[in-house]
DNA sequence: TCAATCCCTGACCGATCGGTCAACTAGCGT
DNA sequence: ACGCTAGTTGACCGATCGGTCAGGGATTGA
């Protein structure tokens, strides 16, 4: 099955808006890049807005799915428990990392329910590392994991070239320092295969 | 003095480009907010781009200094420098938190003269902490400090009330917390007072 | 009193924004 | 041969963008 301009154009937003910023993209941008004409990119996408949706939905959906499994299977087991849950989450910010880049630095600047959900689902999330809310390091501690993860992966060029490393490299090293920052023991190594990684 | 109308729009004008984001923020919003016309906003400030700078130089020329300070100290005397300029960086973050977010978040949307300085100093005051350039997980720790402490200041609302916390605790916090990310011993906790910190 | 300077404003400008629409083309089933 | 549908496009729309400009108070120094 070949590419679709629907799924060209998809990919080609979704960088755009990473990179440039929903607001500073404008549809004739997408439209020049994608080799198509401003009124196409309206045919397959109702509006600017349905475009974003449509971009961000799949890793939303995910995240929805690993916040999901971690919830039915409770935290009682806790130590493990939030490891299998770090660990899940480093792949997802590694596969969806422009899209995360978008929800989580520039969900204050757009109005639109596909941020109103990804903001929902932030907030989700931020309650399985908060068992000790009363802590200020706690939520020091997670929200600079948080944020900084999603600036290191798709919005800071300027930090250093290496960030390009190889990904077996840079997944360890993000369950390091993110493990270390929220307080995850390490499993074992094998105990669960890395999932395949890819681009979006 | 009493504020003058130029000081309220670079006020009005700094909490808009942090919070709803340089292009999402029309001059005429900042001329509504402040209570002046939109013709005032240009009459103060020749361009949309002469007020982001206007609005951004002060944190930037703050930030200059404490390189140019650590710099001319040099690094021969490795912990102790380490920790002086965190403590140094932490008060910076704190005062010029609006400042931060804006060029750390949204440099690679804006295309300005203030920004392309701030990303130079950026660069800059990452060689501080990248002696050891060869290890990818040394990068993703400065990654993450960074981008994360800038998130975290301004950006997140949505992970807990909390962090409205009083200032001397979250200064802590975020030294106790960077300083692990970063691997930078603490310090005599006198030996550097507290300097003033204000919300700009 | 008068001119000059400082602030401030409404009216206006060209450009670009997101979005609509009629028309054209190409394929496909009958 | 026909009609139907999907895909694509240029022309066009109202709204808003950043920015310009002539002119109207208010204050001040001569």
């Amino acid at each position: 099955m070949p590419t679709t301009t629907a799924d060209d154009l998809r990919r080609v937003a979704l960088e755009e808006f990473a990179s440039t910023g929903y607001h500073a993209t404008s549809i004739q941008q997408i439209a020049d890049r994608a080799g198509v004409s401003k009124a196409t990119v309206l045919y397959h996408f109702a509006s600017k807005e349905a475009l974003l949706e449509a971009v961000l939905s799949p890793a939303l959906d995910q995240l929805d799915q690993i916040l999901q499994n971690v919830g039915l299977a409770g935290l009682r087991d806790g130590g493990a428990q939030r490891a299998l849950f770090l660990e899940q989450f480093v792949d997802f910010l590694l596969e969806h990392r422009s899209a995360v880049y978008v929800f989580v630095n520039q969900s204050s600047s757009i109005d639109a329910p596909v941020i109103t959900r990804a903001i929902r689902e932030i907030e989700l999330m931020a309650t399985f590392f908060e068992e000790h809310v009363d802590s200020v390091e706690q939520r020091v501690r997670f929200g600079v994991a948080l944020g900084g993860a999603a600036y290191l992966l798709a919005g800071a060029p300027q930090v250093g070239p290496a960030i390009t490393a190889d990904l077996p490299e840079l997944r360890s090293a993000l369950l390091a320092v993110l493990g270390d920052l929220l307080a995850v023991d390490p499993r074992q190594p094998a105990a669960l295969a890395s999932a395949s990684i890819t681009t979006d």
